[in-house]
RNA sequence: GGGGGAUUAGCUCAGUUGGUUAGAGCGCAUGCAUGACACGCAUGAGGUCACUGGUUCAACUCCAGUAUCUCCCACCA
């Protein structure tokens, strides 16, 4: 064995390991027949994407999880791949362009996808690459990607045959229009935000009534060109004459009639609604009800267009705002103004407002929306924290009740091109879409193409990433070796993704599995349903904030670069700290701060291995069997037996935190275990011992299964360092390539092979070992609090607490002056007087000091203490002298608080004694 | 308007199906080169568990209400 450096140097490992674990395909994953499935599909992330936090966080998690069902031998497998990401990506090219002057429609539908591909070639993925960085163990040789072209097929099958099954529909309806990416957008892409504006209040002149005027408040002045009524709720008493007749719209100036419709909410503004059905979707509701023409005034990119009038015409929606109102108020139309807050929707990627308009899209009814509510609520799938699934649970209601489609269409080039033909020479809107010589759906399109023109548009990025798990396995294709994986690893077993795309891609991703995945059914069952999800357990993470819990943004500049954490902290440090402190489906606060404690539980985990390898070789660590044979069972003294059962604990602990899915607690399980016990206790007390031949191998072999096991225990979190320890102490066997080969131990078979080496682990060494802590920190507090922290040559003198007492501290006598820094412990049978003393379980302990002690402060001390045990037996007392207690609460509570009792009543006699001891001040 | 979540030490959070005297990390104070680790070691200070009721032998934990903060969904222009 050879020496490790002082600092753990993560760079000086990670990328070596990597590049090992890819070359020999440690991370591919097969169909092993004999082995349990496990799959995780990554949420694709946009190959334009750069590695953020989020990212960090949401890969950790995977790669924890995937490695962890590596190490229990099941065949895993991590799926990597991209999105597509229409609008994100065709935006990039476009901007690009722009530099060259150039538009999209310059170079031509072909050309434009061309360059994007181009892009894609140079640019995109990088994130790919990055996440490498942090130690992913994706099966890269599976990369997928949307647009790929297996993945495109699937894609426009899954089309075909929910058109086919009468899922789709194309239709003149209202929809979301992103006018800086000038298509439409689905309403879960659309985000509402505050917005500071102002509410006009106007007057429109009665047509019937010249010089009489109705009130009526707008935020949106802009648009009253295309007013083409203006509504009241038909039980406003103020108003109910008006209905049926006129008003003037100021400009372009034109009669418009008052109509009564319940839409209109009594209470607001002045209680009259202007109403313009091209740009409001209640309006347009209303204007369906009441047959009124539709008169849109915008071009697709937010200008004004010729309906508007002048001056409007080519102005931007917002600048037309202000000149409608100042034009408004030259004529005498505006009454007033006044500050006013509402919520408008927001485009997600272009952070503009969007446009309610009128355009024709393609549109899908949701399938199996019924089976998909049925998947949660039986259990078929589990969300963690299980709050999720009412999130999940309440989107698909609502879905179901208003009945709400999905806007699949994308007025982009960049994406699936929609399999619709249309015969030439007919005009759109008069096509027959049940007739097949008008229209053709199909994946590879018209027999006689010639004739025949294809839909323009595209659709949805998510159009594509709902058939994720299962598209990436081949379907719908005939391919033997795919059929087989998607048999095998289908359904999944986790996806781990945010809270944000709940609805946008979880829940579609399940509606798309129940409806696509095995024949065509109606009505699923139970048990079909169960086959048919594409997961079985949906972690969702927390959204990482800054130390501020402001949300982390390119603008705020609060966002730290993965990257350079990565370097700082190394992989693991940080895949360690970000797991830290992720609270269980909770946002996280990010600060540097705390990303160290993973970086400095790296640091301790090496050096716990370092003084391991400087303390001396050992022959052959590469089984637990030869590790184990080392031990003298007779040897193992109760610090021994306590620390391996703490081990056998923290294998539970662990694998709990995985039946559960409660990952945070996962790092803090072995942190405390390996800190605390392990270093701070158990190698300090083994000091002793491993000074003595007799004792030395027998304490190594414990640090030698600890580490071991330890090792196992960490790797699915910091992959790097264990892996390199675990060559380095000689850890691995022949034959085995990497830890990941090594497998982990359940904790019964942990304790079984401990127990057949050295017998039963004794359960009293708990007691013992917690008893044996006390004492050594009071001897430890006593000499902090008289300044001789530093001194190695006090004497302390001990009257222990009856003949168990005297024989553990005979026992642990050398190890207790070694972990308390003394030089003496001198049993005592008479309380000596006048020196500061601690009662422990063991014994009062007592400093000799040559010089008095302060009996002050000694006095306060002990009253100090009193005053807490008074306190503590007055609640037990109170508490076993109602009879109701003793007879209701289980026994073993009772026996406790009897046991609890009796020790507090003890030590505070001890302590009265000692202050009566004490000298006269 | 509907729904979710939160409220525990200065900060960020744990706290199992109710059961001893409520924990951790960071920060803070004090001391320390002790056969690995200053990315360290030791000792310590610091808490009316938001509030009010209820259930119970027993409530940080369960229930109801109040307050404050937060997120999601929804067509008040």
């Amino acid at each position: 064995m050879g020496t490790l450096d002082k600092a753990y140097d993560a760079h000086a490992v990670e990328d070596r390991w990597y590049k090992r674990w890819e070359d020999s395909g440690a991370f591919r994953g097969e169909v092993r027949e004999e082995a349990e499935p496990y799959c995780i599909m990554i949420p694709p992330p946009n190959v334009t994407g750069m590695l953020h936090m989020g990212h960090i966080l949401n890969n950790t998690l995977q790669d924890i999880f995937i490695r962890r069902a590596r190490l229990e031998g099941k065949s895993a497998l991590w799926f990597p791949g991209m999105d597509h990401a229409g609008i994100a990506t065709q935006t990039r090219v476009e901007r690009r362009l722009r530099e060259e002057g150039l538009h999209r429609r310059d170079l031509g539908r072909e050309k434009f996808v061309d360059e994007v591909w181009k892009w894609r070639e140079e640019h995109g993925g990088i994130i790919l690459q990055q996440l490498r960085k942090i130690g992913a163990s994706c099966d890269w040789s599976r990369t997928s990607f949307t647009l790929d072209k297996d993945y495109s097929r699937a894609v426009l099958t899954a089309f075909v045959e929910l058109y086919k099954r009468g899922y789709l529909y194309r239709g003149l309806r209202m929809s979301n229009w992103c006018p800086v990416s000038q298509t439409a957008l689905s309403n879960e892409e659309v985000v509402m935000k505050p917005q500071q504006g102002l509410l006009y209040k106007m007057r429109y002149e009665l047509v019937e009534k010249p010089g009489e005027h109705l009130l009526i408040s707008t935020t949106r002045p802009e648009t009253l060109m295309g007013d083409v009524a203006v509504a009241v709720h038909p039980e406003d008493e103020r108003y109910r004459d008006l209905v049926g007749k006129h008003v003037w719209r100021p400009f372009p100036r034109a009669r418009i009639p008052i109509i009564a419709d319940e839409a209109v909410e009594i209470e607001f503004g002045t209680g009259a609604l202007k109403v313009t059905p091209a740009h409001d979707a209640i309006d347009f509701e209303i204007g369906q009800r009441h047959g009124l023409p539709i008169i849109d005034v915008f071009h697709p990119d937010g200008t004004l267009n010729e309906s508007a009038g002048a001056p409007f015409v080519g102005m931007d929606r917002l600048e037309a705002r202000k000149v409608a109102a100042k034009k408004l108020e030259e004529l005498g139309n505006l009454v007033e103004t006044e500050p006013y807050e509402n919520k408008v929707g927001f485009s997600e990627r272009a952070d503009v407002p969007v446009e309610p308009r009128l355009t024709m899209q393609w549109w899908l009814r949701y399938p199996k929306v019924e089976e998909a509510r049925r998947a949660v609520e039986k259990g078929h799938i589990r969300f963690h924290p299980q709050r999720w699934a009412k999130t999940y649970l309440h989107w698909l209601e609502t879905m179901e009740r208003d009945k709400i489609d999905w806007c699949i269409s994308r007025q982009l080039w960049w994406g699936h091109r929609i399999p619709v033909w249309y015969r030439k020479g007919i005009p759109r809107e008069e096509l027959d879409f049940d007739n097949p010589d008008h229209v053709h759906v199909s994946v590879d399109g018209p027999p006689d193409p010639e004739n025949w023109e294809q839909e323009e548009d595209v659709l949805d990025t998510w159009a594509s990433s709902w058939l994720w798990p299962f598209a990436n396995f081949g379907w719908p294709g005939s391919d033997p070796v795919k059929k087989r994986e998607l048999a095998y690893f289908y359904p999944t077993q986790t996806l781990v993704t945010g809270f944000d795309i709940i609805f946008l891609w979880v829940a579609r991703m399940v509606m798309a599995g129940l409806e696509l995945t095995g024949e065509t059914r109606e009505v699923l069952p139970d048990a079909e349903i169960s086959r048919r999800i594409p997961f079985r357990d949906v972690y969702i993470t927390g959204l990482i904030r800054d130390a501020k819990g402001q949300k982390m943004s390119k603008s705020l500049g609060n966002s730290p670069d993965p990257l350079d954490l990565i370097k700082r902290f190394g992989a693991d440090g940080l895949r360690f700290g970000i797991v830290n402190i992720a609270p269980s489906g909770q946002d996280i606060l990010f600060s540097e701060e705390r990303i160290e404690v993973g970086r400095n539980f790296c640091n301790k985990l090496w050096n716990a291995a370092r003084f391991r390898k400087m303390s001396g070789p050992s022959e052959d660590t590469s089984t637990e069997g030869t590790i184990l044979e080392r031990i003298d069972p007779a040897l193992l003294s109760a610090y021994d037996h306590w620390i391996l059962d703490r081990l056998v604990e923290v294998h539970s602990e662990v694998e709990r935190c995985f039946e559960r899915f409660e990952i945070h607690a996962y790092p803090h399980a072995l942190y405390e275990f390996f800190w605390s016990d392990y270093c701070d206790w158990y190698v300090e007390a083994s000091k002793t011992r491993m000074k003595d031949p007799a004792t030395q191998e027998t304490v190594l072999a414990v640090q030698d299964f600890v580490l071991r096991q330890v090792l196992r225990l960490l790797e699915p979190i910091i992959p790097f360092i264990t892996e390199e320890l675990w060559q380095s102490l000689g850890f691995s066997r022949s034959g085995e390539t990497f830890l990941q080969d090594a497998g982990v131990l359940r904790a019964v078979s942990c304790r079984d092979l401990l127990e057949n080496r050295i017998g039963t682990i004794d359960p009293s060494s708990r007691a013992e070992v917690e008893n044996l802590k006390d004492l050594t920190t009071r001897i430890r507090a006593l000499k902090a609090q008289y300044n001789v922290a530093s001194r190695r040559d006090l004497s302390f003198w001990i009257l222990p607490d009856g003949k168990a007492g005297e024989a553990v501290l005979e026992r642990h006598r050398e190890t207790l002056l070694n972990l308390a820094q003394i030089e003496t412990l001198r049993m005592v049978s008479e309380r000596p007087e006048g020196m500061p003393a601690g009662v422990t379980a063991l014994g009062t302990v007592f400093l000799d000091l040559a010089q008095a002690i302060d009996v002050a402060a000694e006095r306060e001390r002990l009253e100090k203490e009193i005053g807490k045990l008074e306190k503590g037996i007055r609640a037990g007392e109170a508490k076993l002298n109602n009879p109701k207690f003793v007879d209701k609460a289980p026994e073993a509570v009772v026996d406790g608080a009897r046991e609890q009792l009796e020790m507090t009543r003890s030590r505070f006699e001890e302590i009265q004694n000692l202050l009566e001891s004490l000298p006269e001040a």
